[in-house]
DNA sequence: TCCACTTTCAACCACTTTCGACCACCTCAT
DNA sequence: ATGAGGTGGTCGAAAGTGGTTGAAAGTGGA
């Protein structure tokens, strides 16, 4: 399970390095193969492959004339590419979603569970601070007994 | 299972290159015979034969009179064709979905699971920009799992 | 209907470019 | 001072690109 957050920077051939914590983490639980990718552009994603071929199970469940389904299968593999981690603990990020989510430079990585995050701080945090937690976010939360 | 996106390019005879991943997979699980086509004319489909024979069986299974399979059939007839790769890696484009769907020069190539879709770009870019995932999109993903 | 001519394209060859694997060094905290 | 974390750079294999050619498909004329 990865949490928390922790500073990192993108060099110029677009590698980051994953920070040890995470990198501990992964070597124990995950191999090296990583799908990187992004539902909208905005926040990378990087999943162990194994994780994220599970997700692909249940998507492959849903019909691909399912709109919803094209729509999101579209992103993910619009954004998407696999990566390996060199013995450097780095990962190379797709160049397309390097630009469309403006992570160059100073980054922040996040645990998600099973996944990593890498976004723009101030972008980021831009964004959290536009969309707060609801009431109705928190009603929906309690219906799932939290 | 095809997987991210690779940017590629189309020489001036139509021949594609597949990037070196999908080809791979291609190799060890496909054959090298396509099926290409598109469902719109707009974005290029490259099925490998044995998963697009799978795809007939279904379609087999509607009544001819079904209108919505009658306008599907049309469309992928019109478009489609069958290709085989050469010791490069390279595929033939139907001319006549070059230049339906303007995949010509730089183009991306991403992988939908069981068949490459070839894009124009911008074009591409574009229209996931216009039709991003609404609320009721994720609800829908939500039902399913996700 | 058959033959001659034209056009197309699949197969092959040869060259260029890219990037991932690896190495070496720097920095910082203890 | 030492070891772990982090960074920059190189170099060769692999990926990608362009071009040529011969066989086959297509076209038209007698």
């Amino acid at each position: 399970m990865f949490r928390g957050n922790h500073p990192a920077r993108m060099d110029e051939k677009g590698r980051l390095k994953l920070p040890a914590e995470f990198k501990r983490r992964i070597d124990e639980q995950y191999g090296a193969q990583f799908y990187i990718t992004s539902k909208d552009g905005k926040v990378a994603e990087i999943h162990p492959l194994q994780e994220w071929e599970k997700f692909e199970q249940k998507l492959a469940a849903i019909p691909n004339f399912n709109p919803a389904k094209k729509k999101l299968l579209d992103r993910l593999n619009y954004y998407g590419q696999m990566a390996e981690m060199d013995a450097q603990g780095r990962v190379l990020l797709p160049q397309i979603l390097r630009e469309s989510a403006k992570v160059t430079g100073d980054v922040v990585v996040f645990g998600m569970q099973t996944y990593l995050e890498v976004a723009n701080h101030e972008a980021f945090k831009k964004n959290m601070d536009e969309n707060p937690l609801t009431p109705e976010d928190e009603q929906a939360l309690a219906g799932f007994g939290l």
